[in-house]
DNA sequence: ATCGGTGTATTAAGCGATTAATACATATTT
DNA sequence: AAATATGTATTAATCGCTTAATACACCGAT
């Protein structure tokens, strides 16, 4: 459990986006248990209420369920996890072309450019 | 000109980000003279200084040029057009491979992707 | 039953950034 | 020279959102 913060974007969204790929990468798998508020709060020095508004958030996706007095867990549907890395992926795959199409770039060198990048690439995970 | 606003970012972001575009497609060439801030005010219905703070963005990365009583013109150095569109490019082929990496897309499922989205794509120039 | 841990809800505080108001200096035009 | 339009600077208001403080209800173990 490692999150290198920015400042750039809000605490709870760097947390939820931490836990999505951590769940995209099936370094979390289904059913497993997650830190309890607190004890995430602990971890990553954040106020306690800052990991409630991101495990809300991930409860309200179907990312996680919680069940009283037990440790929230990764959800089990296998359905939703699917869906999560689909919509990632999505997600990215349109941004990009909206972008580079809006600045007229051919699919071609589109192409060639994110292999490029890839290929090359510092790897960040 | 037409700008579509949306609500999440900052209008001068967006502004800055509608010129560039236009700059980058070449709509916008080299020496020509654009809107006083006030003109362009009125024609997005924006506070003039919304205007203006879009320009100085735009003024400080070399994007314009502003004399005296003159409209501002779009910078006629070719060196820095190029470098606005390369930019524009390196800047989301560099988000895009860092978001697939993050989940583990591979090379070839990427380029697939983002061909498929680039040829069925509902255009939005 | 008491204590410590859990999830949750409500409310307030704080902060940052954007937008707006206003004024100033200059230049061109009538 | 008066009027109008320009770019610019300074300051204030506004607004939204994130974060924090606090309290409540529940459960399991001691």
């Amino acid at each position: 459990m490692n999150i290198q913060f920015n400042n750039r974007d809000p605490v709870y969204v760097q947390v939820v986006r931490y836990f999505k790929n951590q769940i995209a990468k099936g370094f979390l798998e289904p059913g497993q248990a997650i830190p309890s508020r607190r004890e995430l709060a602990n971890q990553l020095k954040i106020n306690p209420n800052t990991a409630q508004r991101a495990y809300k958030e991930m409860e309200e996706e179907g990312l996680i369920k919680t069940e009283k007095n037990q440790p929230s867990r990764v959800t089990s549907d296998e359905n939703v996890l699917q869906d999560l890395r689909d919509e990632l992926i999505v997600q990215a795959v349109s941004e990009f072309v909206s972008s580079v199409k809006s600045i007229n770039v051919s699919l071609d060198e589109a192409l060639n450019l994110v292999k490029q990048k890839y290929e090359k690439g510092d790897s960040d995970d």
